[in-house]
DNA sequence: CGGGCTTGGTTCAAGTTTGAAGCAAACCTA
DNA sequence: TAGGTTTGCTTCAAACTTGAACCAAGCCCG
């Protein structure tokens, strides 16, 4: 069969979005490395483990909530635990589960980095849409990972976050 | 001033979009280097030479055409060339300067990577949005990119650009 | 129980990216 | 036209990412 090629209109779409999407995360990554002294993503596990009832959470959840690759997340707390905004125990249900938690120095960090990251995404982009276009920006990154994803199998269970007692350590 | 938090419909597109632009980018960049044996960038630096007429370019205005830093570029380069796919002549008109050029076999590469490629960024992207949403999409991502780098200042000229002779060799 | 298979996570080597220097050619400007 | 600044690009070390092993603990099924 011979090959679909994108339309001048999705050549243009595709080109805007390779274009701002390298852009941004640079912008954000720069922005955090300034302020908070790490990039984009160790703020974003920081921030995903600070939205959970005990500040914890499995290293395989995490990694799937964030869309990253096993071996990239264990790096990434690995440095996180140096610098001690985080805590690594081990899961009592599966012993071979590992359970990342936030500390208090963690949860300081992040709340001094936040405002100044909030700001960044706004100026960079919140600021300059309408809210019409928020809403289709949900609505086509959303399709696209349903896509994505969706195909790969839904969300599966996780152990310890049925518990409900204090803790996996 | 207090800090404009994100609000509910902005925290849901920005989650959106930081997921899905992971998983695309990690889509895409593993079926480039499964059919095509480079990652996404490697490919883009072939294909934006390619569109030119002489498929030449001087090194800053393929990294600000990419936007990427130069010296991600001249990396990146330093290893297509080691592959063949692109030479590397200094500049007649500034010796300080080096080009880019495009060989047959990044050509031919480029050629046989292209419909594996279109046809994942097709299934990822395309074939799930309406035609409105390719347009919100290029909107939208137009006027972020004009935010992050307008500022910093318009497009300057590029000297061999301005050339019709053969080449900057 | 006792093998095999799967799952959760880490480790390792190779490749890539980053930001700060470094270097040389061009561009002033007096 | 000499001296200082800017520009174009590369180099370097440190940080990060990737994919392929690897290992141990759970799981299954007889």
């Amino acid at each position: 069969m011979t090959t679909r090629w994108l339309s001048p209109d999705e050549q243009r779409a595709w080109r805007a979005y390779i274009a701002a999407s390298l852009l941004l995360e640079d912008t954000i990554d720069r922005q955090l490395q300034q302020e908070a002294g790490m990039p984009h993503l160790y703020y974003s596990i920081l921030a995903n483990l600070s939205e959970t009832p005990e500040r914890r959470l499995r290293m395989t959840e995490l990694a799937e909530g964030l869309k990253i690759t096993r071996p990239r997340l264990t790096y990434a707390v690995a440095r996180l635990e140096k610098d001690g905004l985080v805590r690594r125990e081990s899961c009592q249900w599966d012993k071979r589960g590992s359970v990342a938690v936030l500390t208090d120095e963690g949860v300081a960090v992040l709340e001094r980095a936040a405002p100044g990251h909030v700001e960044t995404v706004r100026a960079a982009l919140f600021d300059r849409l309408t809210p019409e276009q928020v809403g289709q920006l949900e609505e086509i990154f959303t399709s696209v990972t349903a896509g994505l994803q969706g195909e790969g199998g839904p969300a599966e269970e996780v152990p310890w976050r049925r518990r409900s007692s204090p803790s996996c350590s």
